[in-house]
RNA sequence: GGGCGCGUGGCCUAGUCAGGAUAAGGCGGCAGCCUCCUAAGCUGUAGAUCGGGGGUUCGAAUCCCCCCGCGCCCGCCA
């Protein structure tokens, strides 16, 4: 689709270049292209030539636009507007796209890489909260990118088991009883109970200490108690990641790593870089030479791990069972995975490519799981479940219950998933209630929305005839095949970039695009010929939407 | 104090990495469109000196410097 159009058109520009005797610096768009309302992709290369050859780029432009070659298989034609080159598409390959589009294989790409994804990892110490989810839902979403792009993509989870907030949920079990409630919710009220407790019994500090020590010593009875609370939190968190059709494909307990050895072997290595010391009775790494001032801590004075230190083991397995591995992080990480990447950098190791995201706070500050200040994924999701369903209720009066809660789920999870991922990673988010229940334009019901409206088409009258695309010749029909040829491009760069949401953005545009055919090209009441063409771009336009709502991991509801 | 990130119409955001042809959407406002394939849709309209100042450039929302505001981090926690 829209990559083979663009590799042509990079070709016949690097051709007119060499016959011209011009060189470019390599660079990531060394060719200066772009999609543009003036062309169906445009080249700046002109401006770029212009220093070095004491040109105009006017000039320069008209000289390439002279060498461009002649013959063109996706290329309908090249102008020059001043500076600019514009390559247009021909007929060819819109049809090509809207036949490709109609089968099943043209929506995985050509990468072959082996990626490991590690999200959410939250602390087993209670429920997701409205700022887990956002990791999750990054995470999810460039999985499922990444897969379509062509990779081959494990989903890991890596748990903390051996922190002290483990081992004060531990702690808490014990003084406090487990109540019943949906496991990761009960895990946290003990866990609550546990820190408050605390304040006024230091001695509750010292049981967890011990609990930390015992659990690392491999100790069974705390081995077995530890696992019993992790596997408790993590029943009920997976719950929640499931409503939002999230999953993971394997999960890493940090203490694999250190019953493997693997921790004690990282310190050796480390110990062999020679940037390492021992102060205070605690073996550090001295990364003051890398900008970090402060010094690593690898091994306790009490000769207990850190997370760091069983971290860049975990980091160090990702590596070698990877091409490439990807970690997404909140912003308070920013640091200690800086200091992560330097560590590993001195081993040899690859490092991963960490995705950061800024954080999710409330009108009344940052959450915390620990003084059970948060909104729960579970109160969103239950919440926006019953706004969608007071919503399909509205809408669709004459259908059964069980449709309207199948709809609303789908729609809430859909709603919820789109809210997270169509805001840039970097921009740090205030969480709305108003705004996660609104379900209008820049939101998933939107596109679901138009994927239904073209099942509905197609339930009437199939798209599996022949048909002329000769005959799709509406602005905004011919609007609708470029759009959905660029799925291909957009899948592309963002896996490359890790940037989930540019898919979003074309989700977004490609049902407007939709919507616009959908209110000024009859398909149903066309003749007998335009309607075959229709319903083909219908078929097509159906499977985008099909592909880039899965992509997301919103579910195509073929009605609603 | 230092480091990192962010600042785009009343509100929320895309575009910034890789400078390029009139700054793109949504919400909210106003005015319209259902005897017509699902109106969770579509159309029109008003609203922006892209935080401020300097610089680089033929050209800056985008790159560089300074300043202001907001967020996050700077534990032998994770």
């Amino acid at each position: 689709m829209f990559l083979d159009f663009m590799s042509e058109v990079k070709g016949l520009i690097r051709d007119a270049l060499e016959h011209c005797g011009f060189k470019v610096e390599d660079g990531v768009n060394d060719l200066g292209l772009e999609i543009s309302p003036h062309a169906d992709l445009a080249s700046s290369v002109a401006f770029r030539l212009a220093p070095a050859q004491r040109r105009s780029p006017v000039q320069i432009a008209k000289e390439i636009h002279q060498a461009v070659p002649t013959e063109y298989r996706y290329v309908d034609r090249v102008e020059l507007a001043g500076p600019y080159l514009n390559f247009f598409m021909n007929r060819v390959f819109l049809k090509t796209v809207l036949n490709q589009a109609l089968s099943d294989n043209c929506w995985t790409g050509k990468m072959s890489d082996k990626v490991i994804v590690e999200h959410t990892s939250a602390n087993p110490d209670g429920p997701l909260h409205v700022g887990h989810i956002r990791n999750s839902v990054i995470g999810d979403t460039l999985v499922r990118i990444l897969r379509r792009a062509g990779c081959t993509v494990d989903a890991q989870y890596y748990v903390n088991d051996m922190g002290r907030q483990e081992a004060m949920v531990v702690v808490g079990c014990e003084h406090f009883q487990l109540d019943g409630s949906k496991p990761d919710h009960a895990i946290a009220k003990v866990y609550i109970a546990a820190n408050k407790a605390m304040e006024e019994n230091p001695d509750i500090r010292v049981q967890a200490d011990q609990i930390i020590q015992r659990y690392e010593a491999g100790d069974p009875e705390t081995v077995a108690k530890i696992q019993n609370a992790v596997n408790y939190a993590i029943r009920g968190i997976e719950e929640t990641l499931h409503r939002l059709n999230i999953h993971h494909d394997s999960y890493h307990w940090e203490s694999e790593f250190v019953r493997s050895g693997d921790v004690a072997q990282i310190i050796e290595l480390l110990e062999k870089t020679g940037h390492t010391e021992w102060e205070d009775g605690a073996f550090q790494l001295d990364l003051s030479g890398y900008g970090f001032e402060k010094k690593m801590v690898l091994k306790r004075a009490n000769g207990t791990s850190l997370y760091i230190t069983r971290d860049l083991a975990y980091h160090r397995w990702k590596s070698a069972n990877s091409d490439r591995s990807v970690d997404i992080l909140g912003a308070d990480h920013k640091l200690v995975s800086g200091q992560l990447c330097t560590a590993l950098r001195l081993l040899g190791i690859r490092e991963p490519e960490v995705v950061i995201f800024e954080f999710v706070s409330l009108p009344t500050g940052s959450m915390s799981t620990r003084k059970g200040k948060f909104i729960s994924a579970d109160e969103l999701i239950d919440e926006v479940e019953r706004r969608a369903f007071e919503e399909v209720s509205l809408r669709r009066p004459e259908e059964s219950e069980d449709f309207r809660r199948d709809v609303a789920m789908k729609v809430a999870a859909g709603a919820i998933r789109f809210d997270v991922v169509k805001v840039s990673a970097d921009k740090a988010t205030m969480f709305d209630w108003r705004q996660a229940l609104d379900f209008e334009k820049l939101s998933a019901p939107f596109i679901q929305y138009s994927h239904a409206r073209a099942c509905s088409i197609l339930r009437k009258e199939s798209a599996d005839r022949q048909f002329n695309a000769e005959l799709l010749l509406d602005e905004n029909e011919v609007a609708l095949i470029k759009k959905i040829s660029h799925f291909d491009l957009v899948i592309d760069s963002a896996a490359r970039e890790l940037k989930p949401h540019h898919l979003a953005t074309y989700a977004r545009e490609l049902a407007e695009s939709f919507n616009l055919f959908y209110r000024y090209s009859p398909v149903l009441d066309a003749p007998s010929d335009l309607k075959d063409a229709r319903l083909a771009l219908v078929g097509a336009a159906r499977n985008a939407l099909r592909a880039t709502l899965e992509t997301l991991g919103i579910a195509a509801l073929e009605t609603m």
